[in-house]
RNA sequence: UGGGGUGUCGCCAAGCGGUAAGGCACUGGUUUUUGAUACCAGCAUUCCCAGGUUCGAAUCCUGGCACCCCAG
């Protein structure tokens, strides 16, 4: 560690809190962000953590796990003589991802929550209470890393390759990525664990949350219904058979098998249906049969709103590698230039699911480069 | 109400006298800080109903009932 140079590791953090640069870690209660807390004290930070809350939980379950959530922070800050402040940017939250999300989904699109999350909250309204707090820099738990290269910050894949989360980060900006640290990029996640046994944390051993940052694991559909109702129409084959009803095409996403309910037919064969298309004008969700149906692929996608983490755009065409989800294999393409605006992306083997609304993520061997919104899949 | 056909899990469907395949759907779990995908597990003591034959019947017989097709 490098850092140790610039800022020589106290014996006792509370003797040197004002000589040391003062980082405020957000932290959610999880093993990450314990351990993220953890390494910056030991780096020399003078910490201090910030717990959000930024849903309003409207079921139980979801009130408990948060209400646990604050009490491990708390216990692991009370460990390491970290204060924990907590903030609830609920309104924030609400009014910079979840209303846009919404509109997205009216549109028959899939938007990504965290992606967005990212740049509006967690980088940004965070960022400025932190600030605010008397903090110079952020910290967070995420598995990424940032690096000074020709000039600019780059964002880079954490070393743990399996927990790499780059790919919700794509959309922030040099500015926010100069006041931010990532102290878990360089290690892996048993590693992590690992550290948080040996310190006692009580989330050494606890499960990792998945679902919608701050809102949680939910039954997706019930969960949207909530906030948009049901719509419901025709499930439909690529020759115009009906067979079949659905809810609403914002229940379904491209690609997607669950949630159907198409049993066996006489006319059709034993593989199960995926959604290939939706219909907005006509109400009507397009299956396929087989997860390897043609009508599920696409060689190009044509994306916008693009972030370059290096804020100028690279020099196009370029070919690089690219994710259409998280976690999905690098994929080989090429980014040409169709206007300030608009991005085509020709990938060298058909994509499954490329889905309007969703991220593609640029990458050039372990650096992230960027990204933008999808806004259609297509093959010519 | 003459002839023919069919009735097995929500759906498709094997079985044809030896003690209920499989797929889809669904449910649960694993993986996963989106939505997905994938993977694993569960899912008919019972075969339209009632009798009968048999050591033994979803499978054979009889009688009902229902649906489909062709004739009316």
């Amino acid at each position: 560690m490098n850092l140790a140079s610039k800022t020589p590791a106290p014996v006792n953090p509370q003797l040197s809190v004002n000589a040391n640069p003062r980082i405020m870690i957000g932290m959610s209660g999880g093993v990450d962000s314990s351990v993220a807390a953890y390494l910056l004290q030991q780096q020399g930070y003078a910490v201090q953590a910030l717990y959000m809350k930024n849903w309003d939980e409207d079921d139980d379950a979801e009130f408990c796990s948060a209400t646990q959530d604050l009490a491990d922070a708390q216990a692991v800050c009370d460990r390491l003589g970290v204060t924990l402040h907590t903030r609830n940017f609920s309104a924030e939250y609400w009014d910079q991802v979840f209303a846009f999300c919404l509109d997205e989904f009216r549109a028959g699109r899939t938007p990504n929550p965290d992606v967005l999350c990212n740049r509006e909250i967690k980088f940004k309204v965070f960022l400025e209470h932190a600030q605010a707090l008397g903090a110079e820099k952020m910290a967070t738990g995420h598995y990424a890393r940032v690096a000074q290269r020709d000039g600019c910050l780059r964002l880079l894949k954490a070393l743990d390759l399996d927990k790499d989360q780059s790919y919700f980060l794509y959309a922030l900006r040099q500015e926010q990525l100069a006041r931010a640290l990532f102290p878990l990029g360089e290690l892996s996640k048993p590693a992590v664990r690992a550290l948080a046994a040996a310190q006692g944390f009580g989330t050494h051993d606890k499960k990792d949350s998945t679902g919608i940052c701050f809102i949680g694991e939910r039954k997706f559909k019930e969960f949207l219904s909530r906030y948009l109702p049901a719509q419901p129409g025709n499930i439909v084959t690529p020759e115009g058979n009906i067979i079949g009803r659905h809810d609403g095409l914002m229940y379904h996403t491209l690609g997607q098998r669950k949630g159907l309910n198409i049993g066996g037919r006489r006319d059709a064969t034993e593989q199960p249906w995926y959604v290939a298309a939706k219909n907005l004008q006509q109400n009507t969700l397009t299956v396929v049969q087989g997860d390897r149906n043609p009508l599920l692929f696409s060689r190009i996608l044509t994306a916008q709103q693009l972030n370059w983490i290096a804020d100028e755009p690279p020099a196009l065409p370029l070919r690089c590698a690219a994710k259409t989800r998280y976690r999905q294999a690098d994929q080989i393409c090429t980014i040409e230039y169709v206007n300030t605006e608009t991005y085509q992306v020709h990938f060298d083997a058909p994509q499954r699911a490329v889905t309007p609304g969703q991220s593609v993520v640029f990458y050039q061997g372990d650096e992230c480069l960027g990204g933008g919104i999808i806004t259609r899949g297509h093959n010519e």
